[in-house]
RNA sequence: GGAGAGGUGGCUGAGCGGCUUAAAGCACAGGUUUGCUAAACCUGGGUACGGGUAACUGUACCGGGGGUUCGAAUCCCCCCCUCUCCGCCA
């Protein structure tokens, strides 16, 4: 959500906005409706303030009395129109996407993305090599077979040395993020619809979520949404910040109306698993902080001896919750190219608006904390080490980084 | 799942129709004094949204939502949450 006053007072910047974002809100309906409500509003108050001093002089007064149940109609009717109004103007509001960094490229999809930098060493083969879905098989570690079997189709398992490699993967992760300051949860792995409305996951991202029947929940599409929630109601010291969060979770999303090509083994799935990093940070160190988790996702698969590129995301490719977004794409032998397995979102105090979550500083200022929310790994970091450390004879090399963990080197067929 | 007790400011906790502008204590901030890893005393408070150049001022907020009333933290209804005991359980 963003911030009202800036909309009446500046709707010429929030209509520019929305214009670059392809998104029809109608901003002077919505500055008129706005202004309509603070009217009623007005009204109301005044005639509440009459209402509290007339119902004092009530007990000697019998006159007041009457007119002071005069009040109580007028008021009613008042109160209804009131709640008509702010009903309309919180719709409007609740779909109005963030602001967006200047330095947004333009553009409708990822192919507008802007390349800011490639890293690593491209692998080459002497070999045409197998993507991770056949390799999965062949080495009998990844099973979309049953996972359609006993859940659906979209569901798979990880099995024997793949579920070695990840739980290694993860907990390494983990642990890169504590040595940088991070403190480690693990979360619920549901939410209230005030949770994931707070995050931005709604209403914008309501057909991609998991609500659970009969009740008021829903699966996690993220810890993102855990997280944050995590400080809704709350108002932090600026001392203690930046707090640095990470957590394992799995990450539910029905993924609806995705198919083809890009769905072809486990890239695209109901159920994956990720580390996340959340960052809650003072306004004037959000970049800063966006910025950290950058770092700290290309650290990683450096570790991981994985190639990838950086891109700036354009305004097509980026969610209405985000000011400014950068993914990492790595690359995937299998595949041939390079596919996304991070995103870092600066999402300023879209969130924290909504969440209702604050600072104050002992010098009384005070206004809204802002977060980053990054992805630290997920299953696809797995499969990239898959497709990018392969053998002629199918056999995975296991990255230096998580020999230790995983206690083999290697992944080979039949074994 | 069964039974009971509760939800009041940063925290503890009183208030149970109008003397509440929410007591008191703790904590916090400022000050005074005596002093030395502190104590005593005094003073001061919240949040949100409006109006005003301002000093100031209005409204709302006692878990949430309805209702009764001229007037609700207080009475009534519904919901949510927490705690304790019993049962079950990784």
């Amino acid at each position: 959500m963003i911030d009202i006053k800036l909309i009446r007072e500046n709707p010429e910047l929030v209509k520019k906005n929305c214009e670059r974002r392809g998104c029809d809100v109608d901003i002077d309906a919505l500055v008129k409706i706005e202004k309509e409500h603070r009217s009623t509003i007005q009204k109301i108050e005044e005639l509440r303030a009459d209402r509290n001093r007339l119902s004092k002089e009530c007990r000697d007064n019998p006159d007041a009395r009457v007119k002071v149940k005069e009040i109580k109609e007028e008021l009613a009717t008042l109160e209804q129109q009131q709640a008509r109004i702010e009903k309309e103007l919180d719709v409007s509001l609740f779909w109005l996407p963030n602001l967006l960094h200047p330095a947004v490229p333009d553009g409708d999809g990822d192919d507008a993305n802007f390349e800011l930098r490639k890293e690593g060493t491209v692998p080459e083969f002497s070999f045409k090599p197998r993507d991770h879905q056949e390799l999965g098989e062949l080495l009998d570690i990844i099973d979309t077979k049953r996972g359609a079997k006993v859940a659906q189709s979209g569901f798979f398992y990880w099995k024997g040395k793949g579920t070695q490699l990840c739980n290694a993967l993860f907990f390494w992760t983990q642990q890169q993020l504590i040595n940088s300051g991070f403190t480690s949860f693990m979360t619920p792995c549901v939410a209230k619809e005030k949770t994931l409305f707070g995050t931005g996951y709604l209403p914008f991202c309501a057909a991609e979520t998991y609500a659970l029947e009969d009740e008021n929940l829903a699966l996690i599409g993220t810890s993102e949404q855990t997280l944050v929630g995590y400080h809704a109601d709350e108002t932090l010291n600026p001392e203690e910040m930046p707090l640095r969060y990470c957590a394992f979770s799995p990450c539910f999303r029905t993924e609806a109306g995705s198919y083809g090509k890009e769905s072809r083994g486990i890239f695209r799935v109901h159920q994956f698993h990720k580390v996340e990093q959340i960052i809650f940070c003072m306004p004037e160190d959000a970049e800063k902080c966006h910025d950290e988790c950058l770092v700290n996702e290309e650290a990683l698969l450096k570790a991981l001896e994985i190639p990838y590129r950086v891109v700036d995301v354009c305004v097509g490719d980026m969610g209405a919750p985000g000011y400014r977004k950068y993914d990492i794409e790595a690359y995937f032998a299998g595949y041939g190219g390079y596919r996304e397995v991070t995103s870092n979102t600066n999402l300023t105090d879209f969130q924290t608006r909504r969440l209702n979550i604050r600072y104050k500083g002992k010098d009384g200022s005070k206004g809204l904390v802002n977060t980053i929310s990054a992805t630290a790994v997920t299953d696809r970091v797995a499969i990239a080490i898959m497709e990018n450390n392969q053998l002629e004879d199918g056999t995975v090399l296991i990255p230096k980084a998580l020999q230790a963990l995983t206690g083999f080197d290697k992944i080979e067929p039949g074994k």
